[in-house]
Order: structure tokens, then sequence, then C-alpha cells
DNA sequence: TTGCACACTTATTAGTAAATAAGTAATTTA
DNA sequence: TAAATTACTTATTTACTAATAAGTGTGCAA
């Protein structure tokens, strides 16, 4: 199965839109790696907002064949597994999504802030009904609500991805570990 | 007491990185509405990476002063002064500066990287003392270290500025008061 | 009063950005 | 097999970017 151009763009932008920042590649660094010219790229994505739009959707895709997959899972290991999938971004030298995005929100036309806070939405909700069913089969403990829970999983992980850059990375280990150990007996 | 050219440069370029990420302005955003030339920018930090590095240590200088008027204050006081900082953060608009440096990482110098991760371990520090003495009066609890707590409260904190960018203004108080609830008896 | 540092402006440059028009070759469809 | 569609390239444009050289006026110091 060989990926298509359109792929490879996707997928090479959102490489380094979480790499580097939004606003900090240019369409020629996609195209010279990728080895097709310039208007290539705008033949696919006649603006870079437009990519960054194919680049969201992309992700809710992801997200939700995840979700899929972790549905008979049991509350702990989809967290453990979504935790996981954020070392792994943090092994990658990338920053999540949602905050890549977030820093450079208002250089991003509504159209794009639309679909990022609609995949948003989908991880809050997704993380919210996770804790509610751990909260209920007794697995986790929280004086806190399910969302409000999420949202603190949430912001810890992502924000974490940021900060390690700075301070390092056995930091992102203690954080990672500290949200489960807070959460599970 | 006048505020120096110099002294006006820093702030707006200080609030353009926050609100709009930093390779998302230009010189031209910051000399226009000073009513100066963009080569008077240039006069008082001859490159943008310059601008970066004076913008940290002025948050450094701003952290100092803070952490100065708080220190004669209790672990619970100084807490909640420090989450009403990041509330005035959400409210107008920007996001942390922590965060504005990590996405945009990979496109700073080394001497911008070191002035940035010189003003963050200061933060974490004083969020680490801050929790181990809240412990030791027995104004805290936590199953956690000091360091681990204060990593936690830091990245939630500064992420919920990014993540109410996408969610919506009432998440923000959600969190922050959550970070105070887990925390205090 | 001379001269020199300071805080700029004027004017320009070299480079890069996103974007588009027009052309082409290969494949698909009618 | 003619026509249209797809996936590009070539070539160019307009606009903006950071950055710099050279000049200007103002005020202070020797």
């Amino acid at each position: 199965m060989s990926t298509s151009t359109r792929e490879k763009i996707i997928q090479l932008g959102d490489d380094l839109l979480r790499k580097q920042g939004f606003n900090a590649f240019s369409y020629a660094d996609i195209s010279k790696p990728l080895h097709i010219k310039n208007a290539a790229v705008h033949y696919h994505f006649p603006s870079k907002q437009d990519l960054a739009v194919a680049i969201a959707l992309w992700h809710k895709d992801i997200f939700d064949r995840f979700s899929q997959k972790m549905a008979n899972k049991e509350p702990k290991d989809r967290l453990k597994t979504f935790l996981n999938f954020y070392h792994s971004i943090h092994l990658s030298e990338k920053v999540d999504i949602i905050g890549a995005f977030a820093t450079d929100w208002h250089s991003l036309e509504p159209k794009v802030q639309t679909e990022v806070q609609e995949f948003t939405e989908l991880v809050i909700n997704w993380l919210s009904d996770l804790i509610q069913e751990g909260l209920d089969v007794g697995q986790f403990r929280t004086t806190q609500n399910a969302r409000t829970t999420a949202l603190r999983i949430l912001s810890s992980i992502f924000a974490s991805t940021q900060l390690v850059r700075i301070t390092g990375d056995h930091d992102f280990t203690r954080v990672k570990n500290s949200i489960l150990e807070e959460l599970i007996n």
C-alpha cells in the first residue's frame, strides 16, 4: 500500500507543525524532501490554512480509529495506552497537536479553529467517559468530576511534551507516572 | 515615570509573542503601533533572537520581584496568588511565556533557549519550595514529592491558558479550582 | 565649541513567503 | 478515440521578512 503525495504532505506538514510550529515552516520545507515543486503542494492544499484543516481532520481520523480499537479495553488500560501515546510524541521531539495549534491560535482561520475545536472535544469526551467508567467500576478515585479530571490529565500530559523540551527528559516520565498514581489506588 | 522605547518594544514583543507566537509577528508589528521605524527596533535589538532574549530576561526580572514580594506570605496564599496571575494571563488572551517559547523551541537560538531554561527552573524551584513548605506545615497534602507536584501544577495551569483558547472560558476556572482543592484539605 | 555618544530615520538589499496562471504528460471515461 | 480529468511542472508575481549602511538631530562632556 503506497502513500499518496497528498498523504505524504499531510504527514510531513504535521511533523513540521509539531516540531517547529505552524508559522515556522514553509511550503518549501514540504516540497523539497518530497522532491516535488512548491506548486504541487498548492495543488493539493491551495493555502496553508487548507493544509492545517487537513492535518486536524487527519488527527480526528486517527483518534477515531484509536478509540474504536480501545473500546473493549478496561479504563485503566485505555488510560495507560493514551499516556504511552504521549510518551511516543515526546520521544519523537514533537509536541501535542492541541498545544501546537493553541499557541498560534490567532493566526489560524475560523475553518481551522473549528476543526481543532472538534478534535479537542473528541479527546476530552473520550477521556471523560473513560474516567467516569473507571470511577463507576471502582478502578479510579478522584474528588473532582469526570470532565475536570479529564481536563487536568489532558493539560498535564500535553503541557509536559512542551515543558520537557525546556527542562529535560526525566520530567516527562515523572509527570506521566504521577497521573496514574494519583488516579489508581 | 515614562517608559523608554526599549521597554515599550519588549512589552509589545512579549504581547505579540504570547498572543500570536514567535514566528507569527514581525518587526513591523512592533514599529507601527509605536510610531517608530523598523530600523529603530533593530537599533535596540539587532536581531529578533536578541529581542527574545530580552523578553526572557524581563520575565525573570518580574518573577524575581514577585517572589520577593511573596516571601513572607504563607504557602497557600502564595499558590493562590500564583494561580490568579495565570488567570489574568488567560483573561488577556495570552498564553504563558513558557508554552509560547516551547512550541517554537526549535526556531530559537541557544542564547534564547538558555534564558528560557533559567526562567523555567526559577519558577519550578519556587513552586517546589512553596509546596515543600506547605507540606511541612501541614497545609498541603500530596502523595508525590515536591518537584513532581510542582511540575504537575505548572503544566496544568500553563496548558490551561492554551487549552481554553480552544474549549472556552469556563474550563479555566474549573482547572484552577481543582489544583487548589486537590492540594488543600 | 568641539566632538562624540545616543536614539533614532532614510533608504536599500537580499532573501523568502504564499499564491497563481499557464502549460504538460499520463490516465480515465464516454 | 476523443475529451476530460488528474497530478503535477515551469515560471512568475506580489508582498513581506530580517537586517544593514549611511545619514540626522539632539544633548551632554571635556
